[in-house]
DNA sequence: ATTTGGTTACACAGACCTGTGTAATTACGC
DNA sequence: GCGTAATTACACAGGTCTGTGTAACCAAAT
């Protein structure tokens, strides 16, 4: 009973640490003699736990793979609080874009499996992004998601180069306009760079 | 003066090998032999070109920066062909993102000079929208050409991992919405998914 | 025919990478 | 205390990478 809790800890561990460090400096900057010593263990450790560094790499990008969980409130809330999420990570100095992008981009046509996990990734938000606007009554629903996933995407990569928190507001402005262009009634902007008239 | 253009000639050939094999392949994966061998020239031949492989990265991606030219077109159809140009460049099986946003993903904060020129690629396009805009008498030039910029590099981050032209139609009909929206006037959309009712 | 400049072939240094083999060592359950 | 399982230290194979050094070579201009 003690001996499995341990065990768990050092997959963990690993896997948490690999994280940090392929999403900062990238996956072919950062080699498993790095992440071993970057927690103190010895490489034979890490292989006891991953048989390769290819399945490292997978079970990063798994374990980026989180669902927004479902929330009480108002979908056009839900729509508009994706792009402030977003402006909070873009303020963080550890924000380095998105794995999944970031990946496809530095392992190409390469791994086949990584491009795989990274089309669900973005299939699985504009999904999100549809079902809310279901609920909302739009007509074309599908579209106006493909449209809010190409600005949360865009927002991102421009965050990416720039580093400009900004990014997302511009982001967000853009998809009010396109929500009421869609017919969704939406509450007064709050915070935005110019003061309601 | 014989001398001269066979110089010239090896140094574009080698820029043009290189551009071709960081882009598609990523610049961490290609190697200057590799460089060196698909031209079937030596790898002396190639430092005897470029100082270092930084210098040759470097000299890649100043050579994809290239801007666009004036055209007479009307602002507006100049705005919205861009996302045609863009859907045709998906539509090519050699299409493979954006080489500054892949750069700066695959060499991240490593390379401050890599970032640099991404940055500038990046304003160069805003401000190319904002002058469009700007003929056009949109009042918030700015904001919305910093929008429509979001909508190209979000349609180019989704076609990198989906490898579907329709994002750039997708990015076309926000675009379009997001201009009707600042008040200009457009024609009818020629070619979309749906006929004009 | 000789100089000159670019090029080649090739070896090599030094670094880093992934992955393995092995024997000693620790820690924990019983 | 004893046995089991994880972990360690460490060497090493085999590969790749960037960059250099060197002597031969070739072509073209003088």
């Amino acid at each position: 009973m003690a001996t499995l809790p341990p065990k768990i800890a050092m997959k963990d561990r690993i896997l948490e640490t690999a994280d940090r460090l392929f999403y900062l400096q990238g996956i072919r900057a950062i080699g498993v003699d790095t992440i071993a010593a970057e927690i103190g263990i010895s490489k034979r450790t890490l292989y006891n736990h991953f048989p390769s560094k290819d399945a490292l790499i997978s079970a990063y990008l798994e374990r980026r793979f989180v669902r927004p969980r479902p929330s009480d409130k108002p979908p056009a809330e839900q729509i508009l609080a994706t792009f402030d999420s977003l402006e909070r990570r873009f303020a963080s100095k550890d924000f380095r874009g998105c794995p999944f992008v970031n990946a496809v981009a530095e392992l190409g046509t390469e791994a086949q499996s990584v491009r795989k996990v990274a089309i669900a990734f973005k299939e699985s938000r504009r999904l999100w992004f549809r079902d809310l606007l279901i609920q909302l009554g739009v007509t074309d629903a599908e579209a106006l998601a493909t449209q809010l996933a190409l600005l949360v995407d865009g927002s991102i990569a421009q965050d990416l180069v720039r580093n400009d928190p900004a990014m997302a507001r511009a982001a967000k402005d853009a998809a009010r306009v396109l929500l009421q262009n869609a017919g969704v009634k939406l509450g007064e902007p709050r915070e935005t760079a110019k003061r309601p008239a």
